[in-house]
DNA sequence: CATCGTCTACTACGACCCGTAGAACTTCTA
DNA sequence: TAGAAGTTCTACGGGTCGTAGTAGACGATG
């Protein structure tokens, strides 16, 4: 199972823009991320990266594209999680160990994450 | 933060191999991934960078090295999952999506393992 | 219609990672 | 002391990623 999402600090930079705006065109990312100091094309370079991986859809509208998340970021870090455990040989150990690593306020959170579950 | 772990597929697979033996040789994980058919020395490159990584540390036992794994699997997957989650805007709604991903039966297992944090 | 500004597609390069392994050096051991 | 076993060093080829230029498409404007 070839990791589904390996990503790049740019990559990851660009895709956090394109969650919070929920969509965006390349200029507005690169307006985003000004402060690196990038080229553009730099950043329509990525995005188009993005797309190939399937993380990122794109639209045309009017002369630009505008690119959406294929995935919601919630569900993407819970894929993350999930490829992180899948190298678990005890997945419920591994889930145990993890269930200590978080903190109280998320350890409640989960609880009544769980509890909701139908 | 650069990610503390990025592994590959063959350095994964002889972690693996360390993890389960607890303790191991080159010649050893050799032998355990033989069906692989790669040279020997390659395991030993393998080996070589993972501890340079921070993920196994060896000691001389006789005239070979033995290598042991810094990080017990679990705690390594935790660190995994942690960093995925680390790339969350709103860490709570990141574990409520993550905790509806889980087997019912993985859910149990979290819900007993957060009851039974102090 | 000619031109200019915007946007995209294509191409590229260097750094670094990883799979893969040979060559050479060290050190026991018979 | 020669051979076996082990290690270190070096290296190469493919892939990914950061970074960006150049050229071409398309629409607006005088």
């Amino acid at each position: 199972m070839t990791p589904v999402t390996r990503l790049g600090e740019l990559e990851r930079a660009a895709m956090q823009v394109v969650w919070q705006a929920g969509t965006a065109t390349a200029r507005e990312v690169a307006g985003s991320l000004s402060d690196r100091g990038l080229a553009y094309t730099t950043w329509l370079t990525v995005l188009g990266r993005l797309e190939r991986k399937g993380l990122l859809a794109r639209a045309k509208v009017g002369r630009a594209f505008t690119y959406t998340a294929v995935a919601s970021r919630e569900d993407h870090i819970a894929v993350l999680m999930q490829q992180a455990l899948g190298q678990a040989d005890d997945r419920v150990a591994a889930l145990q160990h993890f269930a200590r690593s978080v903190t109280p306020a998320e350890a409640e959170a989960l609880r009544t994450a769980l509890d909701g579950l139908t």
